[in-house]
DNA sequence: CGTTTTCTGGTACATTTGTACCTATTTTAG
DNA sequence: CTAAAATAGGTACAAATGTACCAGAAAACG
């Protein structure tokens, strides 16, 4: 019979949590089973036990990241501009290890068959999260490209940093198409 | 006294395109001395004459990509709507190794200040394109910020896919900063 | 209780990697 | 033409990696 034990899943989740610290400092190619079981602080064995290989790894890293973020963004349907802003702030500012490893996923995704439901879920809830603030869907469609544009050029440049910022480029990106609401 | 052959120069460039194809099939965990060598018909000690290190290899290649999509798309001026729908649709479906290292270089720009300038190079590209197609500042940047979006997404998904589709997603983007002509 | 499964932690090994080193060959400069 | 520099191509090796294996501890379960 298969039982799950509880604090195997506590380890599981922890090597989970390390893979993604470990995708923030080196990036993809850094993700090796020893450093991940280094960063979550357990023996080699116990990586290659929960996860025989290393795509394993990484899908079920990525998968979760992807779960945070999606019920993170589907939580924003009432909320005022300045919430979003606040929300979008903190997750690529203060989650950054999060918010990269999300974006290596949708890379992945491009040659990994295994990613392309959770790069969808993504795209998904990004959409989702956008129509009820943006009733004309094709509206709707161009504020979602925006505003993935927007989250790839903070994570990148830092840039907007705060949080009136990030309210004010997200409020130029509502009102290009805000014409008839 | 420094002498930089032709046939040398030739080689040189073989690998760094070598890189392209190899980011492209199996992500920068790919990209190894040997594989890179092994791709462009180059012995591997030829990998190591021209590029000391893995990073040399990594960061000549994406100034490579840059420099060519910069040039891309910086004759652009006065080109119709459709005519940029083109460029884009052939440089993400056609050159798909060369783009998809593009966005690869970004990430790495990341983690690597060897790469900030080249990253930086391609944002400022993207903007000046747009520059003299919507007047408005404000509105261009929101208007960059959807095309980076669309170029992911194109990437990703692989839609919009034809031409006309391409041209249609661009004509929504600018339609919603067109107010004012 | 015992036993059957799950988990732990350690070690070993073949493979792959970066990298250094070496000797011909070709190209350039004077 | 000659000497020097640049390039070519081969090989060797230490380090790191994925992965398999094993014996013991802990937990689940009848």
């Amino acid at each position: 019979m298969v039982t799950i034990t509880a604090k195997g899943e506590a380890r599981r989740i922890a090597l989970q949590d390390a893979v993604i610290r470990v995708l923030e400092n080196g990036g993809p190619g850094a993700v090796t089973h020893r450093a991940v079981a280094g960063e979550a602080g357990v023996p080699l064995a116990a990586a290659t036990y929960y996860f025989a290989s290393i795509d394993d790894l990484l899908v079920s890293a990525l998968l979760r990241v992807t779960e945070q973020q999606v019920t993170l963004f589907t939580h924003l349907d009432g909320r005022s501009l300045t919430d979003i802003a606040v929300v979008l702030h903190d997750w690529v500012y203060l989650s950054r290890a999060s918010a990269i490893a999300q974006y290596e996923l949708l890379f992945l995704a491009m040659r990994r068959d295994g990613l392309r439901a959770a790069a969808d879920l993504w795209y998904r809830a990004l959409e989702d999260a956008i129509v009820p603030i943006v009733p004309n869907p094709r509206h709707a469609r161009v504020v979602a490209l925006a505003v993935d544009g927007l989250i790839l050029r903070m994570l990148w440049r830092g840039e907007p940093g705060t949080v009136p910022e990030v309210e004010a480029a997200l409020r130029d990106i509502l009102q290009s198409s805000l014409g008839s609401p």
